[in-house]
DNA sequence: GTATATGCAAAGGGTTTGCACGGTT
DNA sequence: AACCGTGCAAACCCTTTGCATATAC
């Protein structure tokens, strides 16, 4: 279990390099972390590692299911590390803020759509979007941009 | 009533434009459209118009409320007339289908966001992931691609 | 007539790809 | 030794922006 990693991918014909470990690591340390942001975290370790590699590797990270990612905002997508608890995001369109909260509380929805549409829902994969608690008490902010995602 | 629409950009302070007209009524005809899409159902009617103005036109009718988008793939958003049943896409991550369903089956669920996380739910502007009924029955698909949304 | 909208072209994020080199198995 | 993975640079898609012109008011 001290390198489930490696065996992870191992077992899908992958091999073990330092740019995967070093970005399955860096995803642990950033919750939520963008590509770009990861490469930073892994560049304090390994200045030469390139984007391309950081994107290739999240693509073999997931696919091998170590890593899992979901679309936040309207920009780059965000990767977290597969071990944590499975959540779900809600997105501020006002303030931006993230929360992440327990898969649980989907759990009926995701029943309903089951049921209703037999549809399966990738619970972990949902961004909510709406406004947080602290926005629905502001004032009334002007027209906030038309930015979201 | 006839022509809501102008009602609704003047109130707003902008002016009536045969590319708002067109745009506007592509996003109607075309229940789901992406920029590129809506522009080149423009273009049937009038060839000259720029995508940049597409761009410029739907976040002018999103802003006066005329029309909204919703992130569904990894790709181009897509845009839907305000006037429609609010509805949610369920985005099957195998086949890539896009089912829409009444926006009600998510009331109890952000309901719920509401009451333990004080959070509000823009309902509307959600997509779903996972797997339609379809995709659901196959087999065991290999692998799918990385792509999602 | 004046301010806003448009078209065009260039620039800008984010992501992917071709290729030659280097590293893992 | 063979193949996979990496770095680099160029290409790509989608979107935004600057500017001069055209248009709605």
């Amino acid at each position: 279990m001290a390198e489930d990693w490696e065996q992870r991918l191992r077992e899908h014909g992958f091999r073990i390099t330092p740019q995967r470990q070093l970005v399955l690591e860096a995803v642990e340390t950033l919750r939520h972390g963008t590509p770009e942001e990861i490469l930073t975290e892994v560049q304090h370790t390994a200045s030469g590692v390139n984007l391309s590699t950081v994107y290739r590797t999240l693509e073999v990270l997931e696919a091998v299911g170590l890593v899992t990612h979901a679309h936040i905002g309207h920009g780059a997508p965000t990767y977290h590390a597969i071990d944590e608890h499975v959540h779900i995001h809600l997105v501020c369109d006002a303030c931006g803020e993230v929360q992440s909260v327990p898969a649980a509380v989907a759990d009926a929805f995701a029943r309903d759509l089951q049921k209703t549409y037999g549809f399966h829902t990738d619970i972990s994969h949902v961004s909510i979007h709406g406004r947080c608690s602290a926005c629905v008490a502001k004032p009334d902010a002007v027209r906030e941009t038309i930015e979201d995602a």
